[in-house]
DNA sequence: GACATGAAGTTAACACTGTCTACTTACCGC
DNA sequence: GCGGTAAGTAGACAGTGTTAACTTCATGTC
């Protein structure tokens, strides 16, 4: 569109554009704290125009947590789907895990983050919870199959969500040294905590 | 001071007080984004007087996070002093870690976020790494005598470090659903993860 | 085709922010 | 007492999030 032929007055999908923007924004230094008057400047709209499809901007950054729980919950499904036996797929699932968070670390930061202001709201949302359902099936598997040790699947759970989620979030931080935990931690790490998991 | 009777044109260690007025607002709603304007209110100076002791508001944030991780090394290096030998005080430790980043959420928050803007200077920051070292020594000592999985040390600190950041995390986070982990996920993710970490 | 309604835009305003500059006050060393 | 500098203040600037009132146009009904 030139400078001379402007966008209809009717954008047609807004939404969509705005949310699309905003997640580009979001790999940008500064991360989520972008402006929605950038976000509708790129967008091509006045700064009002978003307030006709989000209340205010936590809102808008909320929605876009939500779909970075969706595509977890995908790449975990699909790293599930491509592996063999229960801790196989387990150990599959958290490489999956730690591609995403590590790939996307923007995103993921707010995905996990206190800063969409009701993010009690959005961690409660069943769209959050998928990811974790993948793990929780895999373990009660594991365990079924007398692979994985026969502890309480649910401690058991939040013990290797919080070891995924531990080892995404502090890499992300750089705090894992390499002069104290060597080169490659987050593979040292994985492998130390599976062996105390597995038969 | 009352309203007649105001504060002498230095005020004297107006550093200290902006630090500890903002320490006081993280705990507020909206956490860390409270704005340099309102500490300086709260303070009883002008809102340019804060330049005065910090570039801006990003080093205001560092030298809070770097705070805390003072206080998290001295509650570890004091669980530590306190236990039996290296497995206890490795529990302890653990123990210690979730009271500190559970009572002190917002501060917790911040000293791993990306939000003060070069994290990773503060992360580089031996102050930062000091916490961890207590780990790296217990695991060491645990080692040593026999009471704790010979594996690598290093990969084995990243996994105990990543399971208690990563527990306090999801639990700061309301993601230990109780209908999905159980009532008490922490202590039983905790008990779940040494059970596969000591001898 | 005319009309009413409402969605989806725009324009303008408000109160606030972070940060900077120039100025003022006062502390300190000599 | 003076000079230099630290530590304040006053004011300005460019920007923000959000709201209200208005404009444009899409849609449904007759």
């Amino acid at each position: 569109m030139t400078e001379t032929q402007k966008r209809p007055y009717h954008h047609g999908d807004l939404r969509q554009a705005i949310i699309e923007t905003a997640i580009a924004m979001l790999n940008e230094p500064g991360g989520w704290q972008f402006t929605l008057r950038e976000v509708a400047r790129r967008a091509g709209v006045s700064h009002a125009a978003p307030y006709k499809h989000f209340p205010d901007k936590a809102a808008l950054l909320a929605e876009i947590a939500l779909i970075g729980f969706d595509r977890l919950h995908v790449a975990l499904a699909s790293a599930r789907s491509g592996a063999g036996n229960a801790t196989e797929a387990l150990v599959a699932a958290s490489r999956a895990y730690l591609v995403f968070g590590l790939g996307n670390p923007a995103l993921y930061r707010l995905m996990f983050g206190a800063e969409i202001g009701n993010s009690a709201a959005v961690h409660r949302d069943k769209r959050a919870m998928g990811a974790f359902d993948v793990v929780m099936d895999l373990l009660a598997e594991g365990q079924a199959a007398g692979l994985i040790e026969k502890r309480g699947v649910a401690g058991q759970a939040a013990s290797v969500w919080a070891q995924m989620h531990g080892l995404t979030m502090l890499k992300l931080d750089g705090m894992l040294r390499p002069e104290r935990v060597g080169e490659d931690a987050v593979e040292a790490a994985l492998a130390s905590f599976y062996e105390g998991v597995f038969v």
